[in-house]
DNA sequence: ACGGAGATGTCATAAATATTTCATGTCCGT
DNA sequence: ACGGACATGAAATATTTATGACATCTCCGT
């Protein structure tokens, strides 16, 4: 049998579309599938939101109001952090001409919508596969994170995490010994609207643990009572009577 | 005449809802948990505190007589000087599709009310994350808090302590030396209108006491008879008032 | 369309820990 | 020595977590 197919996160797009349906749509339909989902309104605000982070691709409609899907991505290309970042067009059929241009500045690639989820999937899937930046592998302690494989070791050893899990790890990896709330991971790894009950937290702190740690082996995640979790290291023996 | 009891804030909240009940509900709920909070009753009044003031985040109400919250935001888009503000809405879940639209109009964010504590203490500390530096570790002799891992040490050891010891000491460590009667930290630590024994405080010092001394150290607690308890480094003179 | 595998979100329940209250013993200042 | 204020240990409660089992759902190959 071959290891891991593991389907867990593909990667972080940003979704820059002005109508909230197909807006909401997209959002769901790409976070369903796994994706890490960020959504902007318009142009202005994906560039504000491009300040402070790097998704792995960009998904910009081509019509919007104020700043065009077409200037907005001249304008990415022309920021020397972002220049590397993959854009993908969103078009109406009629706009297919126009599209052509668009490729000339600097886009990835376009689709005519209405488009199936599965066919923006593939193509999401093949951009990045082509263009996802190599990013650097995190560790912590004995642990490793290979995001360009999602691929996580302890002690050498392959660990297999569910999609949900990884996001979990990976946020607790980029921040260790950092404590979060349960509605701190929540609002990190669900999205800010989202409702779960809050003890979902728990279980899939569980499953991520049972995953973790091998038999005999130290919990790497640290339980804070009446606060969160944390990844950590060495615990030390509680000292409270 | 009282010396004002200050903690660090966590930063500065206006928070806007015409409903009174609810208004006051927000700003105990949120200044209980360390922010600076204003409030407005409506739009125009908001409008004209903003004038003055600029605080970290707007909390508004997405329906409010007068001037709704969704033109009050495009409003506080238009001002130069506000621009950045970043606005959340509180919005019932009925309202939820609407929302949408106000996303376009520039908040940064929304949640559906009813919503508990937790969740808009999250929510506001994300928004805030962005703008205001992380928390620092403080120190105070051989005490160390670092609040972003919820660890403690005395010496370079960690010290375990339960959540209310450890809300305790993080109240000693933001004032150190200042004595704090066993009221005020009912107050400060269990809120305002809950009933516990007075004498309850006692064994919660026994206890950040027993948690924090080790063998042969000095006491870093310090009782001051009739008055209350402070923290405070062994080598104070004893000369009380 | 059908069935299996993998993921998820919820619950009910067991386990672990914390918090409060008490009953008593100590310490302090007068 | 006395009265009031503190310190302490232990028991009774109350809360918070950890777990195992499920019911759904989605994805995939047939």
């Amino acid at each position: 049998m071959t290891p891991p197919p593991q389907a867990a996160t593909r990667g972080h797009v940003l979704v820059v579309e002005d109508e909230p349906a197909l807006r909401l749509l997209l959002e769901r339909s790409l976070h369903q599938r796994g994706y890490q989902v960020s959504v902007a309104p318009d142009g202005k605000k994906a560039l504000s939101f491009l300040e402070t982070t790097r998704p792995d691709v960009a998904l910009l409609d081509w019509m919007m109001p104020g700043l065009s899907g077409l200037e907005l991505c001249r304008t990415i290309r022309q920021k020397p952090g972002l220049r590397d970042l993959p854009v993908l067009f969103l078009t109406a059929r009629t706009e297919e001409q126009d599209v052509i241009a668009g490729l000339d500045n600097g886009a990835d690639g376009y689709l005519t919508k209405p488009c199936s989820a599965d066919r923006l999937d593939a193509r999401l899937r093949a951009l990045l596969r082509r263009t996802r930046p190599v990013q650097d592998i995190i560790t912590f302690g004995p642990l490793t994170l290979e995001p360009e494989n999602h691929q996580i070791t302890r002690s050498g050893r392959p660990v297999m995490l569910g999609p949900t899990e990884y996001r979990l790890l990976e946020l607790f990896m980029h921040n260790p010994r950092r404590v979060f709330s349960r509605e701190d991971l929540l609002e990190r790894l669900w999205g800010p609207n989202v409702h779960v009950e809050i003890r979902t937290i728990d279980v899939h702190i569980r499953r991520l643990r049972k995953a973790l740690n091998g038999a005999g082996e130290t919990d790497l995640i640290r339980t804070v009572r009446a606060a969160g979790y944390a990844l950590d290291d060495g615990h030390a023996s509680p000292a409270a009577g």
